[in-house]
RNA sequence: GCCGAAGUGGCGGAAUGGCAGACGCAGCGGAUUCAAAAUCCGCCGCCUUUAACGGGCGUGUGGGUUCGACUCCCACCUUCGGCACCA
């Protein structure tokens, strides 16, 4: 009794596949067209395979199964993303070895993944933690390391357009003259500042819990993403990666790209471009006294013309003179480089509102904050600063919604009017943004406003809002803001109380105003990216080491000067350690290693320590696309010919939570490789689809905690690989968010069968073919059904909607496994049209049908544009819009005998007596409209 | 607060501006069976009427465009995702 036993059919199919390397790729062919189809290598976490993992990996192995059928060589590797913390802290609890839980991790992982038949070619299966993997994602390391960026460098692109800026070789930076009078060193100092790997010290996230530093896209509301712990900021020597430099690029390939629209924005929003404008405020030789100068309006009082920029004083004090002669000055030697000692320099993207300063503000980490504090106020500045420094983000965002800061006692001069403004120090300016300081105009930014409402700041309106014309009347009215005294209006409108900018409307105020400061050396157009650089070490022990080491004095001190391995010294294997207990401190856990790793003494005698930090787990998964298409070259990264051949990868596919991060520093890498001459395209992803999250039963997110977990090991072993593969296709579009229904396993299960006793014998002892099968001709009608079957499923699978396509193979086998007899010749089409959802099945079947070879590169059916058309039609006849009737009509009727056999139907003929007919609107094959009165 | 996506039966979902609810699940009725499981057949949006045919309403809400709107436009509501003192 051989009923549809996944149990048997499964594991026999796999074995079969494995034994004669069915899937494995060898060389390229040049005479067919490429295919590179790609997951999101997975984590292997401790807990195995989760049914979210297949639902990606289902997809992308319908599309190469049907590729393969489509004469494509598809390339359809697997491996793993193997560094982390997982791994680690288990070895911090037990005591095992982080390389003996991956290893064991990876089997799990590859068991359940061969379980659900993926046609992977497996061998190129590698792990990030394979030193022979991370021995070249250090050696990228270092391509990036010997990288400057040429901002203004031209080049053209493959695209064959112009562009500016480029990657290149550090050794082709130009060395000011003033450096390179100053020695060898400080050409190297000069250099290490420019490289796209560099080290910097900076407050950054310290989770003492996890014994790391973590990103700032890693902690979320002032806790760590993994495990949500409390994270501190601590000044820390980091390495950074200037994946800034690189964020026009980003955003602009990004056009190109076969992406959702809505990642695309992601990444555009995550990189957060602002045009606008820097501009220097004079703050004297030294600090500005107060009570000089024209000084501000009080709080609230109306403005008058008299408030002109022009109304100074006559009598000079000395302030003032130094600030004429500062002015004249730059309007000789134009707008410097960097801001010096005797300006305050800051970004706005509102140069049209610097009428409207009413105060300044710095950051409490600005470099100016000694300079500017006068004698009375150190104190307080000094308490104000410490309190800041400890506060960790959460402190400083959402808790913190009342402003908080103090006074400077030093006054700046705002260049386009003259007056003398207070500036203060207040933690809602950030430091790493921008130039660190701002203007502020409390009447047009809702956080200035709040402000200068907390220290009773004086407001200057100096934009009015332009209400809507009405057509009829005459005088436009404007509208002063704040009407309300905690409501900012912060869009656009036209100048007022801007001297002679009055009356501008706000674009073109922007840009006047923007050369205007520029002219005169007072500032210039300005372009700010929320993305900041790429904070690139890590202080755990399972991670990639950094091929760095760092120069020692005769006291065994870094001197700061680096030197990096060469390239035949790769790769640098971990340590081997027994102990993995955090140190509790910001010290890397490799400060512990043996003593013959960390030291050694240079042929020239310089003592050197190696760099302790490891990089991060993106490190290995930013270019694993690349090694899996030369994933045994020990020569190189990547083979030149081989990248050529399958670059870009054609179809990526994995969740959306890696939307942002991974692609970003992925795409970035690339970009650096491909300025270097390493790769020969500018973008590694031609198309991305993001798979909807699977939830639970429940229709809430799977966890432990909600014990909602499904795992894929009990579905297989209940309904077999091809039901949860098949199921996981049919629950709704790839892209969508949707809930787990085991009884829609079910449903695709009894699906299955159906398949399997519409072939073979269910009653026989052996497995033969149903004895309803014979060697007859299929009916016109049933003929027509395989063939729309044939063009539906594969228009389905081209635009990867599965679940219809599923849909179409249910209706196909509804109608022929009820049909007795069942003409053969159905049969093995469907069943290849059915093997890259349910590969297992098909394959069996395709056997029962009497074939020896396996099906994965059996040609893909094709259907005959003739006999997807019925002889007839039913055409719905509407009256006002309204169905009424359908009638029958030859397929391909013209208009006119459509609108006969509507119009003479008893029904409608009825319903038109005595109706005077407005209009008719016939669209043939589709619909009748008689519009009546 | 800002940006994005989505709202369709009891549930998952389907519909180039042209018959709303394909396909599946659940449910109901029947066949088969000693009985059950499995299987097969039929019904299955809501209201209403009828012996039967039928009629009205219906795709988050309210407007609009159109002969015709789940689909396009405007406003709003809800849910989910992202960002969140970025000047």
């Amino acid at each position: 009794m051989p009923r549809y036993d996944a149990q048997r059919i499964e594991p026999k199919w796999q074995a079969v596949w494995e034994q004669q390397q069915t899937f494995r790729l060898s060389g390229f062919d040049p005479g067919k067209p490429k295919m590179y189809v790609l997951d999101m290598f997975p984590y292997p976490s401790g807990s195995g395979l989760h049914v979210g993992h297949p639902e990606g990996y289902t997809a992308t192995d319908i599309v190469c199964r049907y590729n393969r059928m489509r004469g494509k060589q598809v390339l359809h590797p697997m491996g793993w993303d193997a560094f982390g913390l997982p791994a680690e802290e288990h070895a911090i609890k037990t005591g095992t070895h982080p390389r003996i839980t991956t290893e064991q991790n990876i089997d799990t992982f590859r068991r359940q993944l061969k379980m659900l038949g993926f046609s992977y070619d497996w061998s190129r299966e590698f792990a990030t933690t394979d030193p022979d993997y991370y021995r070249w994602t250090q050696w990228i390391f270092l391509q990036v390391f010997d990288t400057w960026y040429d901002a203004g460098f031209e080049w053209t692109g493959p695209d064959g357009k112009l562009h500016r800026g480029k990657g290149r070789p550090i050794s082709e930076l130009p060395i000011p003259d003033e450096v390179r009078s100053q020695g060898d060193t400080a050409v190297r100092r000069f250099q290490d500042q420019h490289r796209l790997a560099y080290q910097h010290e900076a407050p950054v996230n310290w989770c003492p819990e996890l014994g790391t530093v973590i990103a700032n896209e890693e902690v979320i509301d002032g806790k760590s993403e993994r495990g949500g712990h409390p994270v501190v900021r601590l000044p820390l020597r980091q390495w950074m990666l200037r994946i800034t430099a690189y964020a026009e690029r980003l955003i602009d390939d990004l056009e190109g790209l076969n992406w959702s629209e809505s990642i695309k924005l992601l990444q555009r929003n995550w990189i957060g471009k602002s045009e606008g404008a820097e501009v220097d405020f004079f703050i004297g030789s030294s600090p500005l006294p107060p009570g000089e100068g024209s000084g501000v309006r009080e709080r609230g009082a109306v403005p008058t013309s008299s408030d002109s920029p022009l109304a100074l004083t006559p009598a000079l004090s000395r302030g003032e003179r130094e600030y004429e002669d500062w002015k004249s000055n730059r309007t000789r030697t134009g707008f410097p480089c960097e801001p010096g000692p005797d300006v305050l320099r800051i970004y706005t993207t509102r140069p049209d509102t610097l009428f409207g300063a009413t105060y300044m503000v710095i950051a409490p980490e600005h470099p100016a904050v000694k300079r500017l504090t006068t004698p009375e106020q150190s104190a307080a500045v000094e308490t104000y600063c410490k309190q800041a420094a400890m506060k960790s983000d959460l402190d400083r965002t959402d808790l913190a919604k009342t402003k908080s800061g103090v006074f400077t006692g030093s006054h700046a001069i705002n260049p386009v009017n003259g007056e003398k403004i207070p500036i203060w120090i207040a933690d809602y300016v950030l430091i790493s943004y921008g130039t660190g300081a701002i203007m502020a105009v409390p009447a047009h930014d809702d956080r200035d406003l709040e402000f200068a409402n907390a220290f009773k700041l004086p407001i200057k309106v100096v934009v009015a809002k332009m209400p809507k014309k009405e057509p009829n009347e005459g005088q436009v009215q404007m509208v002063f803001y704040p009407a309300s005294p905690d409501q900012a209006f912060t869009g656009e409108g036209v100048a007022v109380n801007s001297g002679p900018y009055n009356d501008l409307a706000t674009f073109e105020f922007k840009s006047r105003i923007t050369a205007d400061i520029a002219a005169q050396g007072l500032g210039r157009k300005a372009i700010n990216y929320r993305l900041r650089d790429w904070l690139f070490s890590r202080q755990r022990y399972w991670g990639e080491p950094f091929p760095i080491w760092h120069e020692l004095d005769a006291s065994d001190q870094p001197t700061g000067l680096l030197r990096a391995d060469s390239e035949s010294a790769l790769p640098i294997t971990l340590p081997d350690m027994a102990e993995f207990k955090p140190t509790g401190t910001p010290e890397p856990m490799l400060a512990k290693a043996p003593t013959e790793w960390l030291y050694k003494t240079a042929p020239d005698g310089t003592r050197l320590k190696r760099e302790t930090n490891t990089m991060p787990q993106w490190a290995g998964s930013c270019w694993y696309y690349l090694r899996f298409i030369d994933p045994k070259n020990n020569q190189r990264f990547i083979d030149s010919e081989c990248e050529k051949q399958w670059l870009p990868v054609d179809l990526y596919v994995g969740g959306a939570e890696h939307a942002v991060l991974h692609l970003l520093y992925s795409r970035f890498w690339h970009k650096v490789l491909f300025d270097r001459g390493y790769v020969s395209t500018v973008e590694p992803f031609q198309r991305l689809i993001n798979q909807g999250m699977i939830l639970g039963e429940n229709g809430e997110k799977m966890s432990k905690s909600r014990g909602n977990i499904i795992n894929p090991d009990d579905v297989v072993k209940a309904y077999g690989a091809d039901s949860l593969r098949l199921y996981e296709m049919f629950m709704g579009p790839l892209e969508a968010v949707k809930p787990w229904s085991m009884q829609g396993v079910e449903g695709v299960f009894r699906f299955l069968a159906r398949v399997w006793r519409m072939t073979a014998d269910e009653k026989a002892d052996d497995i033969r073919l149903n004895p309803a099968i014979q060697d007859i001709e299929p009916s016109l009608e049933q003929l027509r059904l395989l063939h729309k079957t044939i063009k539906v499923v594969t228009r389905d699978i081209e635009a990867m909607s599965f679940n219809t396509a599923i849909s179409r193979m249910m209706e196909f086998v509804n109608e022929i496994a009820g049909t007795e007899p069942r003409p053969k010749s159905l049969l093995p089409p469907f069943v290849l049209l059915l093997s890259p959802f349910a590969p297992h099945l098909a394959e069996e079947l395709w056997q029962l049908l009497g074939h020896e070879k396996s099906l994965a590169y059996e040609p893909w059916p094709e259907f005959d544009p003739k006999l997807v058309e019925d002889a007839e039609v039913e055409i719905p006849v509407q009256i006002n819009g309204k169905l009424r009737a359908k009638v029958l009509v030859p397929t391909g009727s013209d208009q006119a005998a459509i609108e006969t056999a509507a119009a003479t139907d008893s029904r409608i003929a009825e319903l038109l007596a005595g109706k005077q007919i407005v209009k008719t609107v016939v669209v043939p094959g589709r619909l009748v409209n008689f519009v009546v009165k």
